[in-house]
DNA sequence: ATGAAAGCGCTAACAC
DNA sequence: GTGTTAGCGCTTTCAT
């Protein structure tokens, strides 16, 4: 580990100078002269150099540690947010500190948990309903100097930066998919108004039938006894893989096959998905992305760089069942 | 964040005798005055201390973040380990960071990594094939004073502390259910040795016939006309939950119903496992705990605390294919 | 524009 | 047994 002494050894300046190149400050007016900068930079690359967070932070009274607060849900969503987010930080050099929860309450404790470790900063994708003391509870953090990014929760609600995932664009897909496969009616299971309103702006547009329900054994039955009476071409969306899953088996049971006339398409792109029989159509989501641009946003705001909020696409995966 | 030199202030004592109360080296011989370690433990709790893990280990020479190399997949063995080790790290006061890799090359980057960022200590789930050179490689760290505890690998093969968790046993559980609901012939995808030994070994012990086969679309066809054919109970046993999806519909698609004549049992309890129609009957392993036992450990080993290796059983989840 | 000096919270070496 | 002192790598006054 090169340390800025050896640095300022072989560059001839002091550790101070070397330090004020190396974690310039944009909002302080540091005056160094462009030579020693280039000079000290080149050097710093040279001998490559990786700053020591703990040091640095330990003098700045502060944790050198991203709190990470996410949903605690077992699937793929999780584990794409979490290897997206790890790689980033690392390579950022610093540690992060899980915390999985999915209610206010555990956000309470996290909040509270993470400001008596007084963390650098934080990335939270708060997956309950947001509301009024959620947003205070963010305002108060950051009016104390916290950083915050927030991941897919709805950025109309707060001034912190946010890393979108585009929900309507993700049921806009689907519906254009089935309707290029000259699916004629429609069925939709409901479980995200932004997916629905995308698929379901896109249907009608197209002149369409469309029936939506929601997650429900009833609803389900509906479905199954649809497809059989009818002998049209169908297309059936749910906002979530575990919908489709359950759809996939009961559909299969009632003798209906899926990816010909009767096709499905999910959303989430779950680990399983890919191995059913017939496997899955879906929408994926790059979470893996959302969570490293995250944490590149949220470094760039404990340097007091400029940061700006940004929503990324889904990509359907198109498969057997449409 | 209480520190050391408020405990020293309320206790009457140095800042050093507060130290050494509140980090005993068992290896080292620290001699104290039982009524002043009393003392200052009571102040301590009373003023709730947490220890700056930064402080302690810059002067140490160490990073106060634990390493983790975790297999990179999307399922729920992976969100399970990540949960179960980070809840117990933030508990610890220990930061972490996540590698995810599947071969070899990355094991051996990650130790490099990690060799150079001066990590306090590693927990390792190589799972690529392990052999001489990863053993030499794990050997070497720990040489160097490094501190490891190893995760679900053959245990026989090195010297580090170990988390497993038993195979055999899953195999075991997973045979004896479908022998208990009146199978009399069985059928099993292979994938892990020690689970296909445990279920065989019970099968055969019963007198039942058993077919076994590698993860292939030509046997997943046998299996399929072998339970058209016969007219008999048959129990399906597969080493892991992929090959239990793509099953479940290839039968269901053969107009075979799943939980009566015919019973299937996967394994690992992925998160799409219960959404399936009928909802899977599978074998769950306990790997948040297993993470956050591994966690406990490393930390016993950081402190040079004893520490022993612990062999985990899995168990049987129930629902409606078997 | 650069350097000297102090200090973040803690541990380790040594004195008493 | 306990206290004194120095110092981990870095940032931050404050001089110059």
């Amino acid at each position: 580990m090169v340390k800025l002494a050896e640095i300022a050894a072989a560059s001839g300046f002091s550790i101070p100078v070397v330090s004020r190149v190396l974690n310039p400050k944009p909002d302080r007016a540091v005056k160094i002269a462009p030579a020693t900068r280039e000079l000290i930079l080149a050097t710093a690359r040279k001998m490559n150099y990786r700053p020591n967070r703990n040091a640095e932070f330990l003098k700045r009274g502060r944790d050198p540690v991203i709190g990470v607060f996410l949903p605690g849900f077992r699937n793929s969503l999780v584990t794409d947010l979490v290897m997206g987010i790890s790689d980033a930080a690392r390579n950022h050099g610093f540690p992060v500190s899980f915390f999985f929860r999915t209610d206010f309450a555990g956000y309470r404790d996290f909040i509270l948990e993470t400001s008596g470790r007084r963390n650098c900063g934080l990335v939270t994708y708060p997956y309950f309903q947001v509301d009024r003391a959620t947003v205070e509870l963010i305002e108060a953090y950051c009016a104390n100097g916290g950083k915050m990014v927030m991941l897919n929760a709805d950025r109309s609600l707060y001034k912190v930066p946010h890393i979108g995932i585009n929900d309507f664009s993700g049921g806009k897909i689907a519906a254009e998919h089935l309707l290029a496969h000259g699916c004629e009616s429609f069925l939709l299971v409901k479980g995200c108004s932004a997916r629905c309103r995308g698929f379901s702006e896109t249907v009608r547009r197209a002149g369409a039938e469309l029936h939506a329900g929601a997650e429900d054994p009833d609803y389900y039955r509906f479905i199954v006894e649809h497809c059989r009476k009818s002998s049209g071409k169908i297309g059936i969306f749910t906002c979530a893989d575990r919908m489709a899953a359950a759809l996939h088996g009961l559909l299969l049971r009632a003798g209906l096959p899926l990816g010909g006339r009767i096709r499905l398409v999910g959303y989430d792109d779950l680990f399983l998905a890919q191995y059913l029989s017939p496997a899955l159509t879906t929408v994926s989501q790059p979470f893996a992305e959302a969570g490293a641009m995250a944490i590149d946003k949220l470094v760039d705001l404990i340097y007091a760089r400029p940061v700006e909020s940004v929503l990324l696409e889904p990509r359907l995966i198109v498969r057997e069942t449409a």
